[in-house]
RNA sequence: AGCUUUAUCUGAG
């Protein structure tokens, strides 16, 4: 069953669902019974696919009660619910989830922060940042960046940047990534000063700006209306090579 | 054997 399900995975990577499922059909045919990872693979399948449909039916189905969902199951499908769009049947999963006792993963909070930061409840994402403590799960980077992104969509770059610092603090080095997030938060909020500073701060700790940097640092200066900065920003960008995205 | 290769832009829902 393994051997299936791990040749099932293949051809779904190789976008291949179809002949996955030619697969699943001889899996069952020889009497070994699918279970929850071939389910699992098949719903992170169709969801890339954007098969979501698809991948919706599947997931009903398997809430008939023969099926012993786990934890990665149910981050399968309530990740495949969030690129769907179906905020609130994404909600709804990780409720069932919860209440059948199946222990969220890290993982599981920060795709829910998304599910909760991209439906513009910010403090439901709050929250749910909050009750990883709770649960024992450690918040890795992409949760304090992920929480940093929502706090700076919502404008809210100061609470933005008390996340930022208190990743710092807890030992975790902010990379690429993680400064782009923070600096767009200023870009928004049109915070130039403190992009600026953001800016240096980040050459210096050895991570060297890419077009999303310049981008974010540009929109900190349009939005704040200063559009001589703006473009020196943009020649800058041109004459270290970076080509725009 | 299966789940965030997470950040930036525009539009539709």
């Amino acid at each position: 069953r393994v051997v299936y399900s791990s040749a099932i995975d293949a051809y779904c990577r190789c976008g291949e669902v179809n002949g996955a499922y030619q697969i699943y059909e001889e899996m069952v045919k020889q009497g070994h019974a699918p279970n929850v990872v071939t389910i699992s693979i098949f719903v992170n399948a169709l969801a890339k696919d954007g098969k979501y449909h698809e991948a919706e039916c599947i997931i009903e189905n398997s809430f008939d009660g023969s099926w012993e969902l786990d934890t990665i199951a149910y981050n399968t499908y309530i990740k495949a619910m969030l690129d769907s769009g179906k905020l609130y049947s994404a909600v709804s999963i990780y409720n069932r989830m919860i209440s059948l006792g199946v222990q969220p993963s890290l993982q599981t909070v920060n795709t829910m922060i998304s599910v909760y930061g991209q439906g513009g409840k910010l403090d439901k994402a709050v929250q749910m940042f909050k009750s990883a403590q709770s649960l024992g799960l450690s918040i890795d980077e992409k949760s304090y960046t992920n929480m940093i992104s929502y706090y700076g969509k919502a404008g809210r770059s100061q609470e933005a940047f008390i996340l930022f610092t208190k990743m710092k603090e807890n030992g975790m080095r902010p990379g690429q990534i993680s400064y782009n997030t923070m600096l767009n938060a200023y870009a928004i909020a049109g915070r130039h000063h403190e992009a600026e500073n953001l800016f240096e701060d980040m050459k210096s700790d050895g991570h060297p700006p890419d077009s999303l940097t310049y981008l974010a640092l540009i929109r900190a200066y349009t939005e704040a209306h200063e559009f001589c900065k703006a473009e020196e920003a943009a020649h800058r960008m041109q004459k270290e090579g970076i080509s725009p995205s």
